[in-house]
DNA sequence: GAAGACTAAGTTGCATGCAACTCCGGTCTC
DNA sequence: GAGACCGGAGTTGCATGCAACTTAGTCTTC
């Protein structure tokens, strides 16, 4: 056995700290968008050697953060507002896909159980007369396992990895831009919309009505396009965010 | 040890060599379902070293042909009816947002010529009383044309790769099993009725009607799941077919 | 005869060496 | 002064070395 380092010792786990730490970076923006990732220079900034780094920059492209480069290696990638609506609008149709699936396959009660109970802590976090930032972060966590369940009901292997990918593009997931409205007051109001599609979700569900969880199910992904919109028209709030500076919202690739 | 193949080099070069090999081994059935890919052993088949091979290994894992083994390296995947049929499933639904994505786009005449020309050219094919061999070929290459047409209107880069994505799992294209049934009567049959659905897919994106589009293109890939089923139904052709020996239909992973 | 442990070969994951290529700066020419 | 050419530093893609680990096989022991 290694010694008791701090470190957890594991299989891919410089490719995982390399991949890790690249995303840190560029989320943070310390690599501008368009510019080449050099290898060297992050074997330096991350202690891990050229292997790993390249694996995981193959992995980050797959995941949408950085780009082949024209000449070799990789580069930071842009988005474009549509850029984001069209991945938020990916995940809410393969999302409904799985919704309709999960209706159709008619559940058991006894399987619906995880979901329900999901439902009712959001039910109780919600109702509160107000949140607390911590209260938003329960409601991310509580948001990402309804989504999780919601594939998991699916039943399909497949599904589930498509939905994940979908999910995996940068600022396309579930909870994307929640945050930001932590401290707003309108930031509630779009929970308890949310929480209500939410709802009428596992009803759908747990009456094998498959169009209706579809759309519904499409639908409540389209909060998550109303979140970016109001984003997206409140720039300062967005440079602090993390990934912030990879948005061009008007300019073509620089 | 350089090759003294006249082979074209280029930037990537290696690695799509060892992915096309690996590709083709794989498909060929040299490669058992459930059996660990051994780098050397690729490494000796396919005359690149250890390196490419890894990285090809990796993205024919995101492809879906192999995946990560539980102690390290990558075995060869095995697909049940059910992977096949989720995975066309969700290429339909991908290709029905494409579809009403361009629906709504309400794109001008001159950007639909290529995809009238693309009808009208599968019209004149589908509309001979017998198909030759030669005639499912190019049926396959039109087919193909028309998919991708049909993404490229939806004018999103996000979308497009989704669907990409999505097409490239391993028996999910749009043109998959088309040629088991170049030698039947009934191969005609389902071409006609694809066709029809080409022809009402292009009216319904030309007239901005985004939920037909929408549906249109979902029960386009069905067509898919029939031929897929009649596929099934008849285990001696699968055997001799490209990847037939992937197909688990019965037992769970061995 | 069967089960378990030990050994040895093979494999993987990571690190590094090396040649070709790219890009940047300087210089030369017109 | 502007543009083209050239040189070098830096980078990428590929090959290979190395240690830890897995696995298969054999031998021992009960």
């Amino acid at each position: 056995m290694k010694a008791m380092v701090a470190e957890e010792e594991g299989r891919g786990m410089q490719v995982a700290r390399a991949q890790q730490g690249l995303r840190e970076l560029i989320l943070a923006g310390e690599l501008p968008p368009g510019k080449r990732v050099s290898e060297p220079a992050m074997v330096e900034r991350l202690g891990v050697s050229r292997t790993p780094v390249r694996l995981a920059l193959e992995r980050l492209a797959q995941e949408g953060l950085v780009a082949p480069g024209a000449s070799g290696g990789f580069v930071v990638r842009a988005f474009t507002a549509a850029d984001l609506a069209d991945a938020i609008e990916v995940r809410g149709t393969l999302e409904g896909l799985a919704a309709r699936l999960a209706a159709e396959r008619r559940p058991a009660a006894a399987a619906l159980g995880p979901l329900r109970d999901c439902v009712a802590a959001l039910d109780r976090l919600v109702a509160q007369p107000a949140l607390s930032e911590a209260d938003f972060d329960e409601y991310v966590r509580l948001n990402a396992f309804f989504h999780e369940e919601l594939v998991r009901l699916a039943g399909s292997g497949v599904v589930a990895r498509a939905v994940e990918q979908a999910a995996a593009q940068p600022f396309a997931g579930p909870s994307a831009f929640v945050q930001l409205h932590a401290t707003e007051a309108a930031g509630r109001d779009t929970l308890v919309v949310a929480q209500e599609q939410h709802r009428l979700l596992l009803e759908a569900i747990s009456r094998g009505e498959g169009a209706r969880a579809e759309a519904l199910a499409a639908e409540h992904a389209r909060v998550a396009q109303r979140r970016l919109r109001a984003a997206l028209s409140d720039r300062d709030k967005l440079t602090g965010l993390p990934g912030g500076s990879l948005l061009r919202l008007a300019a073509a690739w620089p």
